[in-house]
DNA sequence: AGGTAATCGAGACGGTACGTCTTGTCTTACC
DNA sequence: GGTAAGACAAGACGTACCGTCTCGATTACCT
């Protein structure tokens, strides 16, 4: 619960925070292709060896500085108005807002599709970035059930996935803009089926 | 009304299905980041030029190939038995097999990875790639409308992402070992909602 | 002694001019080595295989344009106005003049270099380009020996090579401006020697 | 004053001299036109980007192999026994076995005619590779001319291009097998004149 | 007056080399 | 010992030409 044991002792702080910057301005300037290490190295005023002795891959550079963003300020729980329905609309529009911030779109994307290729930093990109947000879906279903307003037998971890991924499928492919009316449509059709009740 | 005037008027088929053969192969073999053009052309026995004379990138190589690779049979309609539940959980079943298959899900999963980032590919991808067996779904799901199966005002193009994308999401992001049991849910979530009926 | 016999037989002239004036030009303005046999066809109008056909390689075709242009007024003889001196100064001003038209200097510049790295390239060259211009000298250098202003056991081959060398040495090499002067010089030095008399 | 400030700070000895060798090794054995860049990079081990990084094409790397081949002894002076005609049918009989020595000849002819057609390399090669010998001869005609033994208005640096231009033509032209008593013969025409004494 | 075969333009093809760019390792000198 | 700097071996990039080849479409000769 102390200090980590082995971590770097001299490990330049201001490099670090020069690397993140110069990796997120990079991404954000000429695409996450076009980014390269040496790039990285040379606009944070950093030999390339520094990077390489503390990250294994461009990717992982990203990912880190995209994390280093997100720290501060706790993840807060979803809203609980006791309208299910209204609190994951809430939520979901202001998904999308986040989404179509290219702050937050360029990196997020780039990590995502190098996801998807490298297993590895799938997983890690999934229980880093992403987990954190879907548990909180979890504890508003397991709410709503315990209200009542859920049935008892459905397993929250994949409820969530009938708003949530299509959603992402939409941003991450480009078939949509996707709208305020979408989300709240997609979370009426989740909450209440497809069939005639 | 007589021949194609600017078709291109010599191209070898011989070359494109080598093209096409190594590009698989390649990517199949050592996955699709450490495929390059030079390696497709040296197994195709094809000079460079060759490809970037009919195509524009590794990306759009493999995006032909992989749909040559569909041409031929006629994609078949979902089946319908009537029972819409049960039509559902076999062609999704059917589904999971196909992603499980190394043969399709290397290319597949490389193609929607540079869709994410390259939205003109990614476009093309959906396309010409997704759209096609989504429509299917689009169908049964209207059929099913017209049989009171489903709500009238239930957007089909909507429904379906209550069970395709999460079973997509689940495989792009290698999030699951998606089961059987899994697609099942899906389709009994989104048919029967996740409020008490 | 009448026709030749496997010569070409349906040659097209038009080609033929067109690929000399091309290649001509494509020499003058952008150097001979920047020259390619693709960009000579080009601007020719004539398919690349017709070049290939006629010639077998660039040298070779330049080579054959440069003497085309040579073709139709016999090459004169040195003047004999009694005064050997004089009538090699005078020569060799209007060769001083002739090497500084870039129209000639260009092209002879680009088959002289070839020539010293093609041994065969180098043989015709010689025997078509220079040969018959030093004949000139050769038999000027004659008669000046029957007239005796030169010494009867001289070899004329090897006389002419005193004044002739220097400048085309000069010339390949960028050793010079060469001037008036530097001409007159040689001839002096070479008809008088070096050692006082 | 202290260390050179932006001279090359770390450039590897044992890269220069493994490129030196691979050059010249390569047009030994396939000739200039035929040796490429990633040839000599292929079999000095070293990657092409090292070459360069210091060379800007390829004669300038035979250039500099070439010289590198010559440093150590310091070229001697010409002999000077007080017979000016024997002491320059000496050299130059020598310099015809070096003509004809392959390890000399085929980089030595590939450099000329690279600067044939390439003015600054020409400058160059006149510069480093031809000026030192030169030089040997104007300081002997210089003390031939102090010794009464040449005329005193001769200008020793055009007088050398008598016997040393026709040399180097015929050698470069490939006009002659040239002899000893080729390079004679040219000593004493240039000695005594064309003209009757 | 056709028939036919060589020549023509065009340009795709398998290759090779180009000169540039980036990778990941390494070495040097500074602090 | 970490760092900025940057040389290094490796090798892919996308381009430019090479010399060969295959297409029709003219030709010009030869029946």
């Amino acid at each position: 619960m102390s200090a980590p044991p082995s971590a770097p002792r001299r490990r330049s702080e201001r490099s670090r925070r020069a690397i993140y910057d110069a990796a997120l301005s990079l991404v954000g300037e000429i695409g996450y292709p076009r980014t390269t290490i040496e790039g990285i190295a040379a606009r944070a005023g950093v030999g390339k060896q520094t990077i390489y002795r503390w990250w294994s891959s461009k990717a992982d550079v990203l990912l880190e500085a995209f994390l280093d963003l997100g720290d501060g300020p706790a993840p807060p729980a979803l809203p609980d108005t006791g309208d299910l329905a209204a609190d994951l609309k809430a939520v979901l529009r202001a998904t999308v807002d986040t989404l179509r911030d290219p702050r937050f779109d360029t990196p997020a994307r780039a990590l995502a599709a190098e996801g998807v290729v490298d297993a590895e930093l799938g997983r890690r990109v999934v229980a880093q970035l992403l987990q954190p947000s879907l548990q909180l879906y979890v504890d508003r279903l397991r709410a709503a059930q315990r209200a009542g307003d859920v049935r008892p037998g459905i397993d929250p971890r994949i409820a969530l996935e009938l708003f949530v991924s299509p959603l992402a499928q939409r941003w991450l492919q480009h078939t949509a803009p996707f709208s305020y009316e979408y989300t709240d449509t997609l979370v009426d059709y989740a909450l209440y089926g497809l069939v005639p009740r």
